[in-house]
DNA sequence: ATTAATAGCGAAAACGTTTGCGTGTTGACA
DNA sequence: TGTCAACACGCAAACGTTTTCGCTATTAAT
C-alpha cells in the first residue's frame, strides 16, 4: 500500500531473531522465560518484541499444536431471538476459555448444514455445537454427524436433537414444561384447552404436544382433535402469516367454547391473541394465553404474555462447557451426557 | 477413544504418500489434477483418497497461503434483532465467496472490544467487519482500530461508525431516513411532534435527532425542547424499564398537546404506544407513532408499528462484499468508500 | 592441569500443505 | 550407438511456531 504512514506489518520470531543476531529458538525461548536464556538475551528480546506488539501467530500454533481452539457453531437461523441467546451463551463461556466461536447457518436447509460441517470439520474448529435444521430432522439423514463423530471431532447438539446419534446433548423439558404451562391454564379455570403446534417431525413440537395431552389427563379431560392445531412450517415462513391467521381463526369459530390456548411458540401465541382480540374476546377474561419462548415480544406484547421461558442463553452456556470439558479431557473415556435445562413458567397478563 | 466402532480420523498427504508408496507432493499434486501426474497414479491416488474422503487441512492451508478465508465480525450485541440481520447478511455473501465467519461480541464494553480484536487479529482472521462499543465511542479511544489497519489488516465499519478512522464503512442515511420519518407525522396533520431519543454521544441518535429538527424546519416549526427527550441507555439496560416508562408518562403529562411521536428504536416506541394507551390516547387518531428499526416487534404490536426499515441484513452484505473486494484486489491502491443504505418507511397502523 | 558440570545458545524436526526444480527412465531419431 | 525430449516422479523449501537434543565455552572441582 502507498502510504505515508508506517506502516508495521505483523512481526515474526524470525525477523526478530534476524534483526537482534540470535536464533528463532532463542527468541522463542526468551519470550516464554525459559531458564535456558540468560537474563541478558531474555530482556533484550522482550523488548524488542514489546516494541513492536510482536503475537506469536495462531494459525501457526494450531497447525503445531493441532489444535485451533475454536468452536463451530452451526445453527438453523440467527434472527431469532432463542438462538441468539444460545450463542450468547455459548460465547460467554467460549470466551472464558480461551476459544473463539465460528459461526455456519444452515437456514433450515439439510445441503447448507452439510456444506457448513465440511468447510468446518477440515482442522478449522476443534468441536461442534449444533441445533438441528429442520429438513434435516425430515430427512433424517444424519450421516454427516455420524462421520463427523467417527473422525474424532466431538459434537454438542441443543435444543433439536435426535436419539440416534450418540453425543453430548443439551435440552430443555419440552414435555414437562409445556404439560406445566396447560396445568396452569387449567387450575385457572379453562375448561377447553387449545394448542397451536407444529408438525410432528419437529421433536421440540412434538414433545410440548405430549405435554399437552398429559396434562389434560391429570385433570381428566378427554382430548379434543378439533382443539389441536398443527401447523405447517412452510405457511409460516416471512410474511405468509395471514393464512396462519385464518387457520387460528377457523380453529376459534369451529370451536366457539375455547377458554385457553397454549401455543408452542412466541409467534404462534401472539397471532392467536390478535385473532382472538379481533374476534371480540377479551383476554385474559375470557381467553387466557400461555406461550413457549423468551422472546421479546412476550415481553412487550400487549397484553404481555404469559410463557414458559426456556432459558436460551443457559443452554448455550452448558453446551459450551460440555464441548470444552470434552475436548480438554485427558482420558478418553466417552460416556455422553445430557443435560436437561429445567423451564419456568413467567407468568404475565395474558392468563388470570 | 475405546470404541468398537471403526474410527476414520482425518486422512493426510502423508498417510496417503506412505499407504501408496509414492511421495507427498505427488499425491498432492495427483489431487490437483496436475499434468506432470500419469493418468495411472492420478487414478489410484484419487481414488484412495475419495475412499478415505481426504480434505486438505485448513490451518495448514491458511499458514501456507497466509489467508484464512475467514471474516472477523465484532459487534455490540447478538441478541438484537439489527446485528443478527447484519450477521445474516455477512453470513450470506462470506459462504457465498468462499468465507467462514467468526463472531466477537463487544457487550458494549472497550476493553472486550479490544481483547476480541487481538485474538483475532493475530492470523485466525483475514480481515474485519465492526460495528463499534458503545463504551468506546464515549471514551473515544480508537487506538485499536488505527493498530489494526496499520498492521495491514482491513476493517469495514457499519452502523456505528467514526469518521476519524479511514476505512470502508457501510452506514444507513439516518439524517434522511429519521427526516422523512418526521415529515410525514407533520403531513399527516400532527402539529406537536416529540422525539425519544438517546444521548449523543451515540452516533446514530445524534444524527436521528437531527433529522428531526431538520424536518421541523422544512415545516417552519420551532422546535421545543420539552418535546425532545434524550433517554439515558443505561437505564434501559434488560429490566430496568419501568424508569423510562415514566420518563415518557412525564413526557406526555407535561405536554397535553402531543400528537405525534418519533422515537429511534423500535423499544422506545412501543413503550411510548403502551403508556399513551395508557394515558387514554387512541393511537392513531388522538397520536400518531414511528420507529426506527427493522424489528419483530414493530410488526407484531398492536396497533401495529410504522417504522423507518433498516435493511439490515443488506447492510451486512454490502459490508461483506466490501471488505472481500478489498481482500482479493490485486493492486494495492486504497481509497475507501462509504456505502449508504438507503432507508424505507414501512407504514402501518400506528399513522393515519 | 585434567575432567566434569553447567550455562547459553543453535540446529532441526514437526504440524500439513503447495510448488519450482532436479533427475532418472523411457523412447525416438539421427 | 549416442543425443535429446518427454514423461513421471521426488526433493526441498516455505508458511510460523515449539521443543528436543546437541554443541561449545566457561566455570568449578579434583
Amino acid at each position: 500500500m502507498l502510504n505515508t504512514h508506517i506502516m508495521k506489518k505483523k512481526i515474526t520470531l524470525k525477523q526478530i531473531a534476524r534483526e537482534l543476531d540470535v536464533s528463532i529458538s532463542t527468541v522463542s525461548k526468551a519470550l516464554r522465560d525459559s531458564i535456558e536464556i540468560s537474563e541478558d538475551t531474555r530482556q533484550k528480546v522482550q523488548a524488542f518484541a514489546k516494541l513492536y506488539n510482536y503475537r506469536p501467530n495462531n494459525i501457526a500454533l494450531s497447525l503445531k499444536n493441532r489444535k485451533t481452539k475454536t468452536i463451530g457453531v452451526i445453527i438453523p437461523e440467527i434472527v431469532h431471538h432463542f438462538f441468539s441467546k444460545v450463542i450468547r451463551g455459548i460465547e460467554l463461556v467460549a470466551n472464558k476459555r480461551g476459544y473463539n466461536v465460528i459461526i455456519g447457518l444452515s437456514n433450515e436447509s439439510f445441503d447448507k448444514e452439510v456444506i457448513n460441517m465440511q468447510m468446518l470439520a477440515n482442522g478449522s474448529i476443534d468441536g461442534f455445537i449444533l441445533s438441528i435444521a429442520k429438513e434435516t430432522l425430515q430427512q433424517q439423514d444424519y450421516h454427516h454427524f455420524k462421520e463427523t463423530i467417527n473422525q474424532g471431532m466431538p459434537i454438542v447438539m441443543f435444543d433439536r436433537i435426535v436419539n440416534e446419534i450418540h453425543c453430548d446433548k443439551v435440552i430443555i423439558d419440552d414435555l414437562k414444561g409445556s404439560k406445566n404451562a396447560v396445568s396452569k391454564l387449567l387450575s385457572n379455570g379453562c375448561q377447553n384447552v387449545a394448542i397451536i403446534t407444529t408438525k410432528d417431525y419437529v421433536s421440540v413440537g412434538k414433545l410440548r404436544t405430549q405435554g399437552y395431552l398429559e396434562a389434560l389427563e391429570d385433570f381428566k379431560i378427554t382430548p379434543d382433535t378439533n382443539l389441536i392445531l398443527k401447523v405447517d412450517d412452510e405457511l409460516v415462513s416471512e410474511d405468509h402469516l395471514e393464512s396462519l391467521e385464518n387457520e387460528i381463526e377457523g380453529l376459534f369459530q369451529g370451536n366457539k367454547n375455547i377458554d385457553g390456548v397454549f401455543a408452542v411458540n412466541e409467534l404462534y401465541a401472539i397471532i392467536a391473541m390478535k385473532v382472538a382480540r379481533n374476534l371480540g374476546m377479551k383476554i385474559p377474561e375470557d381467553i387466557q394465553f400461555i406461550g413457549f419462548t423468551d422472546g421479546v415480544l412476550s415481553k412487550h406484547a400487549t397484553p404481555s404474555l404469559t410463557t414458559v421461558s426456556q432459558h436460551g442463553q443457559l443452554m448455550g452456556e452448558k453446551a459450551a462447557e460440555l464441548l470444552i470439558d470434552n475436548l480438554e479431557r485427558e482420558d478418553e473415556e466417552e460416556h455422553y451426557k445430557t443435560i436437561v435445562i429445567a423451564t419456568e413458567l413467567v407468568e404475565r397478563n395474558s392468563t388470570k
